[in-house]
DNA sequence: TGGGTTTGATAAACCGGTATAGCTCCTGCA
DNA sequence: TGCAGGAGCTATACCGGTTTATCAAACCCA
């Protein structure tokens, strides 16, 4: 016998396939000693559900999605996918749910791809990264009624469940440090205007300029590429009144803002301090290793996936669940300004 | 009407659900006149197929897994992954067939997730990479019956399909560049042993040192991680006759490499040439930008999945296709020696 | 003109589960 | 003693497709 089926079981227990489907899921409806029998045959008979018949019955298919909308080729420097999917499967995995993943170029292809899987059933639900201000992904989910969690930040008007970390206590711990050292030019180089977490990153550096002190306290958008984040680094340090101490969005660009500076012979730390609002291997292996601000990154894949379970089983409840606040690894790239 | 299905379209087509069916799989069974009619149908009650259906009925899935066994931490610095991935992906689309993607952590678990995924049909075949020497992954997707393709070296005696770049040869170009620049002292930072493409590079080096003239060519073995790939190179720059030339396996390890020599006082490409065996951004944002082997790893993937798809279709057929050669892209990290 | 083959379509079985109506037997309580 | 009610189980419909057996009508050629 190839694959057991529970019509195999139930003839094997001399029972019906209902009562088979009963044993095996564990509701009521069984005796506990002819649940007990019909587990032991199961066992030995090495069976496992079909996932296809299950989706068909349950009409739940135990898998759910998650669209990664950016070009393959900012993708994977930072490992922050990497550790984010691992979290994720970690909390689907006690409910043996099954991670779809698709990488596409971008917001258009990614909506696409939940009308299908929506019209398919091919997922119960998704995972959503990146969020924009006004994000056309939230109503569209929406319309299509398919359960979804938004990671790092908050779903807007209570449209969709999400888990975030506070951006705005993570920029002020960063400029609090940065401003007890002494420095007063803190410029940042900051991600795409459009995902809501740089808005938040932008506004908080705004906001607690002038408590601070800071004289100037520049944020200078980019693509998060590590062109850009040349390009502008050597912009600043051109001035005549450089800053002295930069604040990067990504670690990508803050590699690439000290390789500027060493090229330029701006002494890190000695003229200028640096720090990166990701930490990753890559802030590690520099010279000198990088200031960063360390999120737990796999906490957070975990979690979204418990909140996308939650959503699933209760699409009316929609939960905001906040993770632990990341926290500024000091390394040997910020000191106080000479 | 939510989502329509087949009934529906026959029941507006005044057809059976049969019909329906030989028209929309484009099988004969139909005239020109009903398919028409039906397709029309079907596209303006925007119909799509409900994958478990399906699944059921013609026992396949249209979905694909890769299991990637790294441990979390050291994934994702790479763009490797990213880009196979995508290339994959792109590879799947054509036919719309999804991708599962897991990451655990040893071979033990994903040799259980094989088993999990032929027993409840979740896929109809998997592409595997990082082959060992000895895998036991490749008798046991025999013994599953899973349709696979090995990524990165040949499946052996016949056993599984797979795509592959010839190692000995992007190993021989790299040391025949250094060679013919005047290097004599070349050591290899290799990665694990127990991976088939490592032993492959280690061999190339070995039986090309002789005919280039080496006078030392070790390999040395790591865990592909940067600390090991630091500790090698200091040990390696501490010798009394230090090379003139390091070969890294990674571009993870080739980074920390350089901060090594840096850190050292040798300078990089003066007193030391250093190349690494894979490219990405990480080699590109060095200073000095480390000359690599690139290689085309997205259409590795593509070639996959093209592969998988055909083996899927004829299980009988073993391919075995060669993909296009990697090639060294040289930057400023390599000199000839002083 | 008639028998055999092809064409176009239908009805029904089937895939492997889940959900539900209904049946039997046992227990408890008035 | 009689009856309500629940436990334990069976039989069966159902999910939305695919596939097969069957059949009527059209076609072909002698």
């Amino acid at each position: 016998m190839a694959r057991p089926t529970i019509a195999d079981i139930a003839t094997q227990a001399g029972v019906s396939k209902g009562a088979v489907s009963f044993a095996l899921n564990g509701r009521p409806g069984v005796s506990d000693a002819t649940r007990e029998r019909i587990l032991k045959i199961a066992e030995q008979m090495s069976w496992r559900p079909h996932s296809a018949a299950r989706a068909l019955g349950a009409s739940r298919v135990d898998s759910v999605g998650m669209v990664i909308a950016r070009p393959a080729r900012t993708l994977g420097v930072e490992p922050f996918f990497a550790h984010l999917l691992s979290g994720v499967q970690s909390g689907l995995s006690a409910e043996s749910i099954s991670l779809q993943l698709l990488i596409v170029e971008d917001t258009a292809a990614e909506i696409e791809v939940y009308r299908r899987w929506a019209s398919e059933h091919r997922v119960d639900g998704v995972i959503l990264v990146d969020l924009t201000v006004k994000d056309p992904r939230v109503d569209e989910l929406k319309a299509l009624e398919l359960p979804a969690v938004v990671i790092g930040g908050r779903g807007g008007k209570g449209a969709l469940a999400s888990v975030w970390a506070d951006d705005r206590d993570a920029m002020l711990s960063i400029v609090e440090y940065l401003a007890a050292l002494g420095h007063r030019r803190i410029a940042h180089v900051a991600g795409t205007p459009i995902f809501q977490h740089t808005q938040r990153r932008i506004r908080a550096l705004r906001d607690a300029a002038p408590r601070l002190g800071l004289v100037d306290a520049p944020s200078l958008t980019t693509d998060f590429s590590d062109a850009e984040g040349a390009a502008i680094t050597r912009k600043l340090l051109s001035q005549s009144e450089r800053p002295t101490a930069i604040v990067y969005d990504s670690d990508v660009m803050a590699v690439a803002g000290l390789g500027v500076a060493m090229e330029m012979g701006v002494s890190v730390p000695g003229d200028l301090s640096i720090v990166a609002f990701d930490d990753s291997i890559l802030t590690q292996l520099m010279h000198p290793a990088l200031t960063a601000l360390s999120r737990d990154t796999f906490e957070f894949g975990r979690q979204a996936a418990e909140v996308l379970l939650e959503t699933i089983a209760d699409p009316g409840a929609v939960i905001n669940r906040r993770t632990a606040d990341p926290v500024l690894t000091v390394r040997e790239s910020t000191a106080p300004p000479t």
